[in-house]
DNA sequence: TGTTAGCACTCTCATCTCATAAGTGCTAAT
DNA sequence: ATTAGCACTTATGAGATGAGAGTGCTAACA
């Protein structure tokens, strides 16, 4: 059977419906509403089809209808119609991106919130990898009980720092001379190339060799994520929707974002090609709760990787509004990204831009 | 009126009873399982004059009685029978504290998560303030686009960054100078003293004026807690405790420890003479929400202090449980503490060993 | 052949009643 | 001071009931 353009129209209409009131949604309110100029009769024949092709579902028999995953899924590809944010929502954006501060942390935490407040749903945001950075400096510093604190900066200012063991003879000087002859080898490098050139780097050395396999371990620890780079906002959304008033569905959720690991699986995994991408509970994606869905952008910016952010939240999740939503922070950061360049040296590049 | 031994009798049985069960208590179960040898009769009289002493309350009329915050209190001060904790739980604590890093956040997180496991509740934590701090290393590194990464370490590990801008016409060579001469200076130094001789600081320095002034901005902005000083684990817990069975109570419970501004507030503001602390719902602590309790250890060993620790549940909490898991962890961080100087250099003092 | 009116059927939900069980407070006896 | 006994209160759970919503089906209609 072919979906005639009829039936994506009262699919359309039963999915918005269903977004906004979370209520099932009955033949008689779409006529009433909607589609005046047929009958409910009518009306309810195209639904029972559109029941037999998966895209809704019955609770019971005088229920009214709920979309399947698959009608989100079709209804977010087909016919889904975005919106526009208000001149308020705008101004938030702007007003929360205008932070003097350049610091990325800091502007992590703001695009989270941003989402958070602006979609009303709990925002999941997790730091660019480290691992595609290159290191711009490499320090060690003493500590003076036999450890040196390692610190690294990559190109993108993302900072890693960890205490590495030092030889008993090493004094404060040596550990410098070290530094810097260490720090010299690896500036520019990025991290993942550590990897593949350990051998290498290692029989290279001979003075240092201790530090060295030190440092290249911490290196290595480096291209993990760590707790610390997911970043959680307003858990306490989701008392905001119906679906939430039920217990079970509240510890559910609260169990799989309390794991930092499995919620770095979540919105992991992305495909770089994708700049907008939508997982929606049981689909296949072990991840993603049954009950649960995730949309989640990948920014990047002027050659620059910003992370990857996004909401979860129900299946029944108002699709245009947080995809509208993380494409306009999208387009705030990168204008903030680029104009920022272009203030200090405008060294900007398109390599890694999106599609 | 005064309280006789009975009624303290009776009253322990009535909160060790509700602490175990979350059910009121009535007369009949306490001649039944605690105290035979009197009549249900006699036990009422005594229930209806602790309710009068404000001890108990009830919610209707023929539904037992549940104890108030005062009876809390006051079994905390003087009923509660602390037990030991079990060659398991023992184990447990020994086994996540042997981890071979030394480092203080990991041992925090351990920390934060052994608490959690063993009481069953969910855990906070806030990690020492670094203001108490003294500062062993400072250092200035060069980032090539006019601003300077500053680290900094304290004497107990605790670790900084800021980025700070630079002079234009400051190179690489002239920032190592800075870094050197400005880490001497504070080398040693207590945070919080920085703030008291600022000004004779900035006087002293004619050629890193600017730099200086940045870097004493940074180390003031030190002094506050981040949020990533402060450590939520096991917040799901809660379900465990048919209080928050109630999705209204789990809202508020959401609400509350989402704010990390607010979780500071609860867990801070310890007196240091005493060890733990526990501040129940609506004792006139307006941070702590009415429905709630909160028990914090403040650990310090060998004249280092840990930070501070604790659980927040309902009121109804296991308080012995709580208590003596506190107490074991305590011991255990000390003896790791004091173990760990031992083997190096034994440089522990008595100095701030709480009583 | 697609559309529609009409109607029986199903299911939920709120309300009511009712009996039961638990627990108390009070009184009078010990 | 303690206790047995009993009336009183309240929660809880199990039906029963009726209203309301929505559907599926059938037969008529354009």
């Amino acid at each position: 059977m072919k979906m005639s353009d009829r039936k994506k129209k009262i699919l359309q209409i039963v999915v918005d419906e269903y977004i906004n009131t979370a209520v099932p949604v009955s033949s008689k309110s779409i006529t009433e509403k909607h589609l005046t100029g047929v009958s409910s009769a009518t009306v309810r024949n195209e639904l029972a089809s559109l029941e037999e092709l998966g895209y809704l579902t019955q609770f019971h028999t005088s229920g009214g209808r709920v979309p399947s995953p698959q009608a989100y899924r079709f209804y977010i590809e087909e016919l889904m119609q975005k919106g526009n944010l208000s001149e308020k929502d705008l101004d938030y954006i702007e007003q929360a991106f205008s932070d003097k501060s350049h610091d990325v942390e800091h502007l992590i935490k703001s695009v989270s919130s941003v989402i958070s407040e602006l979609t009303d749903y709990t925002s999941v945001a997790i730091t660019p990898h480290a691992d595609e950075e290159t290191i711009r400096n490499l320090s060690l510093l003493p500590c003076g009980d036999g450890n040196a604190l390692l610190v690294i900066m990559t190109s993108e200012r993302i900072l890693r720092d960890s205490f590495i063991e030092i030889p008993e003879n090493m004094n404060d000087e040596d550990l410098e001379k070290a530094s810097k002859m260490i720090g010299g080898l690896f500036a520019g490098k990025a991290l993942a190339e550590v990897r593949e050139t350990e051998e290498q780097i290692l029989s290279d050395f001979g003075q240092y060799r201790q530090v060295m396999s030190e440092v290249i371990e911490a290196l290595k620890s480096y291209t993990r994520p760590r707790d610390e780079d997911i970043l959680l906002t307003g858990p306490e959304k989701i008392f905001n929707h119906p679906e939430y008033e039920d217990i079970e569905n509240v510890k559910n959720f609260l169990t799989v974002i309390s794991s930092k690991d499995r919620l770095a699986d979540i919105i992991e995994g992305e495909d770089d090609e994708i700049q907008i991408n939508v997982k929606i509970g049981s689909s296949g994606d072990k991840d993603v709760p049954d009950d649960c869905s995730v949309v989640t952008a990948t920014y990047s910016a002027g050659g620059k990787n910003l992370g990857t952010y996004g909401v979860i939240g129900p299946i029944r999740m108002d699709y245009p509004k947080v995809i509208t939503v993380l494409e306009n922070v999208g387009k705030a950061l990168e204008s903030l990204v680029n104009g920022k360049n272009k203030d200090k040296k405008d060294n900007s590049g398109n390599e890694r831009k999106g599609k």
